[in-house]
RNA sequence: GCGCAGGUGGCGAAAUUGGUAGACGCGCUAGCCUUAGGAGCUAGAGCUCGCAAGAGUGUGGAGGUUCGAGUCCUCUCCUGCGCACCA
């Protein structure tokens, strides 16, 4: 029997057990062997001179547990980290506290990594890489210059977005609705000389390759909106009297014919040209003038209504009709969208119709439904031809309730309006006044007025065997009163009628044409119906009348009035910045070489075997203001040798941004020191792709695009093997404060984990962060779940004593050894589902059960503690420790738990020996009782039947059925 | 406005995918015990009525399908995130 153990005391035995996996090396990984392999990896950190927060845990604590499961299920592990440690805030830190950068970032990175090895995670730490290393950041610079060679890099002197506040210039990811998004300024619109990446070139292939990748579909469809594809087409609208021509791009080609305006943004170049022909110049440069002021935020903020101005002296033909249409401009046309000028089509865009509405533009309708019998017995037949008519619908209102007038056509089942042919000398007006009254007998129908635009339908009669093309004229008509001439027996017969609700008339309708038409009435409510299939055809379009808008978009195509493209909002990823803190972009201007090309710039590109460029120290390392990077001031660093010619060049001064770094990084940590390639072919074979990758959800559209960009480029390049990183992406959740907001200094709500790991002990933390809800699930910390947690941790270093003596055999009841099983089972599954939260619930379960026994057998504390053991890695070590040595050398005798196989469960033990079963009458539970699990169903039900608590329920009453749910419920059906 | 997630006790949440709603944990209540602690043990608890047995009711709301709905269908309301005068 052996004496009571000592008191559970984390603070001892983590780090006692931290040091002997460090020194034991049990956490190195091997590249290759005949496991499988598994590469799980987290977003590194930027290494704040704050430390650790709770984010990084929630994040990095599972992907540990996921990690120790999959060593133990025998997979070859990849579970790396390492630092993103180029970035503003310790070039801020610099300048102001004087102390280099490099400097402060080694420090930071030491206490995040003591920080980090306090909560006990199996990182391979012999891989660690550092972006601000140069061995690491020669590689870097060495991806920007193989863009360069493959044309994918290159200088720009469009204007950027400058933040004045971080002195630099911004990409388009690096605004947040137009402000920057790390200091909050409003961003500059500033030309400069930049450089720039082709992300467009992969714009396409960045979009279509999301289909393949098990990512959460909020991440994608971000990706998607950020890529933003629209397919159009081009149009070329000539300038009245001269050669100038604006080009227009509309997702809606085939509505040329509706275009009776253009309109030009405020910035749009060619108003500078069309100044001396602008006969209302001043009017224009005002609002010009008036545009640049407003932020981007404001002109979107001041909502719908819209301003704008007539160019006056200018306007344009219409290529489709030749028509002369006047030319505007006003700021609801972005110049940075597309061409910076539209077509407007008033009659089918909203935003052009409230323009025109405000400034009387002519409003053209150049599209009308068309509705297709696709179903039933009146289906279009295709192949057939077809007779076309002209028809009226009449929509009827009751003389003094809010109904309207139903018809059923007897023959048909067709249900709708009154329809009839307008004839010679009618029009639509009329036509409906005559069919109202021969259709349904009433006699004082008044006209409210027309129903829109013309439908059109397309079907099979049934009665004349022949196609019939419809085109139906919706009128509105109200009776003054009910006085009706009864219609005949044949009419009744023929026309049902009946007087419906508004809500009665749309379930009423049997067809798509009838429901446009009631839509228009009684607003909007109506579904389409299936069975039918609405498209639209041209009207008020020449010769192109009557055609779909494929068709027409063809015609006019081939007609080369416009050209077909497709355009994305994303734009290539501005690539420097004019800080110190980053990695220096390895090209070389040299005057002489852009004298013998001046394509080419002058600028030649540092030559691989010259790489790294380092960063050299500064004096200063505040940004100059002048759009050059403190890099500049240092003209022993920057006058050099050109590797071309050999005569004098200049360094280039500008630096990347910090998502250069980690746009490659997860390659090298599969050979983190090669000095002679980026990554070793056969290691990145062995590796690639990703199996699991998780981080915030912050990154969405930043570092997930760009790196999805760089190992696309890198795939073509042939320096990796397959086209995605990461197969397949997680986002934790956020932690928030226990008041419920953002944990934030501001709020005084921060919890750090350094002070719960002190407090409570790195594995009851490790267990809170898993336990307290689903992994992607945003939730309020609570210190006192982790005592909830601690208390668990606590309950299982207590079972050491229960545990039984060698020699003694333990009978465990058959209960304890399904529940056992079952949790064994449970467990992996809930780890591989990444659903830790029931994982450990289920664990509870069984501890809670264990600690009920008398005694615990050594067997099943061996599989309790392995399957806790990536959960809470050190309290287990202690104790297989504990129970490892032999009794009677004393020695320990075994390896470490961590390198222990996953237990087996057995499947004969998952089922259960009794079972319950619940006795519900008409679905409700009434009582339930034990039966052996293999009890047959009759004698189930009989037993169900004569109990007493079911007995009250169904005496004197018929049974009408009787279900069985095998192993779980018998629901008895009375009445 | 468009798209994507979600809405279940006082709280975090479970629910084998159509079969006993609320497992597990926090908090709470009562009792016990003690080395007075952020401790342990036992019991209780969705809500309403009731001393209780029990009954009614209950997964944002309204309908529907089904013997049976948190789960499926239709509509609707609310919250979070992304995009947004995107041509």
């Amino acid at each position: 029997m052996k004496s009571k153990t000592k008191i559970y005391d984390p603070d001892k035995i983590e780090g006692k057990w931290q040091k002997i996996w460090e020194r034991s090396g049990i956490y190195k990984t091997k590249d290759g062997g005949n496991k499988p392999k598994c590469y799980i990896l987290d977003m590194f950190p930027y290494p704040s001179g704050i430390g650790l927060h709770m984010g990084h845990p929630k994040g990095y604590v599972p992907t540990d547990t996921y990690s120790r499961y999959k060593k133990m299920n025998g997979y070859n592990v990849l579970h790396p980290m390492g630092w993103d440690a180029f970035g503003l805030p310790a070039e801020n830190y610099a300048i102001k506290n004087k102390i280099h950068p490099a400097v402060s970032v080694k420090k930071n990175i030491k206490k995040f990594k003591e920080q980090l090895g306090r909560i006990g995670f199996d990182y391979d730490w012999s891989r660690e890489i550092d972006t601000t290393d140069p061995k690491y950041y020669k590689w870097t610079q060495w991806i920007f210059l193989k863009l360069l060679e493959k044309g994918l890099a290159y200088e720009s002197y469009e204007p950027i977005n400058w933040c004045p506040s971080c002195q630099t210039g911004l990409a388009n990811e690096d605004l947040d609705n137009g402000v920057c998004e790390r200091c909050g300024s409003e961003v500059e619109k500033k030309p400069m000389r930049q450089w720039v990446l082709r992300i467009t070139d992969y714009a396409e292939r960045l979009l279509k390759d999301l289909d393949i990748l098990k990512w959460p579909e909020s991440v994608k469809e971000s990706q998607r909106n950020w890529i933003g594809k629209s397919e159009g087409a081009e149009i070329d609208f000539k300038i009245t009297n001269d050669e100038l021509r604006i080009k227009v791009f509309t997702t809606h080609p085939e509505t040329i014919f509706g275009a009776t305006y253009l309109v030009l943004s405020p910035e749009h170049p060619l108003v500078a040209q069309l100044k001396d022909k602008i006969k209302n110049w001043k009017e224009v440069e005002k609002y010009i003038l008036e545009a640049r002021q407003k932020t981007e935020i404001l002109r979107t903020a001041e909502g719908k209504e819209k301003t704008g101005v007539e160019l006056r002296g200018i306007t344009a033909i219409n290529p489709a009709n030749q028509k002369e249409i006047p030319v505007w401009m006003a700021d609801y046309v972005l110049a940075h969208h597309e061409t910076g000028s539209i077509m407007a089509v008033p009659a089918h865009d909203e935003r052009d119709r409230s323009f025109a509405e405000k400034f009387k533009l002519p409003i053209v309708t150049v599209l009308q439904p068309l509705v297709t019998r696709i179903s039933g017995i009146d289906a279009f037949k295709h192949r057939e031809g077809v007779s076309e008519r002209k028809a009226v619908v009449a929509v009827i209102k009751h003389w003094s309730e809010d109904k309207y007038l139903g018809v059923r056509w007897g023959n048909t089942g067709w249900q709708g309006f009154v329809i009839g042919g307008i004839e010679n000398g009618e029009n639509s007006e009329t036509a409906g006044m005559r069919e109202i009254v021969e259709e349904t007998g009433y006699l004082h129908p008044k006209l409210v007025g027309k129903l829109g635009e013309t439908v059109h339908a397309r079907f099979w009669q049934n009665i004349k065997r022949q196609n019939r093309l419809a085109h139906f004229e919706p009128v509105l008509y109200e009776l003054v009163d009910g006085e009706r001439n009864e219609p005949t027996e044949e009419e009744k017969t023929l026309h049902k009628l009946s007087w419906l609700t508004p809500e009665e008339m749309c379930a009423f309708i049997t067809h798509d044409d009838m429901a446009i038409i009631w839509n228009r009435v009684h607003d909007g409510h109506c579904k389409f119906i299936s069975g039918c299939e609405v498209s639209s055809i041209l009207v008020n379009s020449g010769r192109f009348d009557g055609l779909t808008v494929s068709e027409a978009v063809e015609e006019f195509e081939k007609l080369s009035l416009i050209t077909r493209t497709t355009t994305y909002k994303l734009k290539d990823w501005v690539f420097s910045r004019q800080r110190y803190w980053g990695e220096p972009i390895p090209v070389i201007h040299c005057e002489k070489c852009a004298l013998d090309n001046p394509v080419g710039r002058g600028v030649v590109p540092v030559s691989e075997k010259d790489l790294p460029v380092t960063l050299p120290k500064v004096k200063s390392y505040a940004p100059t203001g002048t759009g050059e990077s403190p890099l500049a001031d240092i003209k022993s660093w920057v006058n050099t040798k050109c590797p071309r010619c050999k005569g004098p060049g200049k360094r280039e001064t500008n630096t990347m941004p910090q998502w250069a770094g980690s746009s490659w990084y997860y390659l090298r940590y599969m050979d983190p020191k090669n000095n002679k390639s980026l990554v070793d072919k056969k290691r990145e074979k062995y590796w690639s792709p990703i199996d699991m990758y998780v981080g915030g959800t912050e990154h969405a559209t930043r570092h997930l695009i760009y790196a999805r960009f760089w190992h696309k480029f890198l795939f073509d390049i042939e320096i990796v093997n397959f086209e995605e990183p990461f197969t397949q992406l997680k986002n934790q959740g956020l932690v928030l404060a226990e008041d419920g907001r953002k944990m934030s200094k501001r709020w005084g709500n921060v919890i750090d984990p350094d002070g719960i790991v002190k407090r409570f002990g790195a594995d009851a933390l490790r267990v809170y962060i898993m336990f307290m809800g689903p992994f992607e699930n945003a939730v309020a910390w609570q210190t006192n779940g982790v005592v909830g947690t601690r208390r668990f941790i606590e309950r299982v270093w207590g079972l050491q004593n229960k545990l039984a003596d060698r020699k003694s055999k333990v009978e465990e009841s058959d209960d304890f050894i399904s529940l056992l099983n079952r949790t064994i089972k449970k467990v992996g599954d809930d780890i591989s589902s990444f659903s830790f939260n029931t994982a450990i619930s289920a664990m509870m379960i069984l501890i809670n059960a264990s600690d009920n026994l008398p005694r615990l057998s050594r067997n099943s504390f061996e599989k309790i503690l392995k399957i806790l053991a990536p959960f809470a890695p050190h309290i287990v070590e202690e104790l297989w420790s504990n129970i490892g040595g032999s009794p009677l050398t004393g020695k320990r005798t075994r390896k470490s738990i961590h390198l222990e196989r996953w237990p087996k469960y057995d499947e004969s033990w998952l089922k259960d020996k009794t079972i319950k079963i619940a006795v519900q009458i008409n679905g409700k539970v009434r009582d339930e009782f034990s039966a052996p699990a293999d009890s047959d169903e009759n004698i189930l039900k009989t037993e169900a039947t004569s109990r007493r608590n079911v007995k009250k329920w169904i005496d004197g009453k018929e049974i009408k059925k009787t279900i069985y749910v095998k192993g779980k419920l018998i629901n008895i059906v009375v009445n």
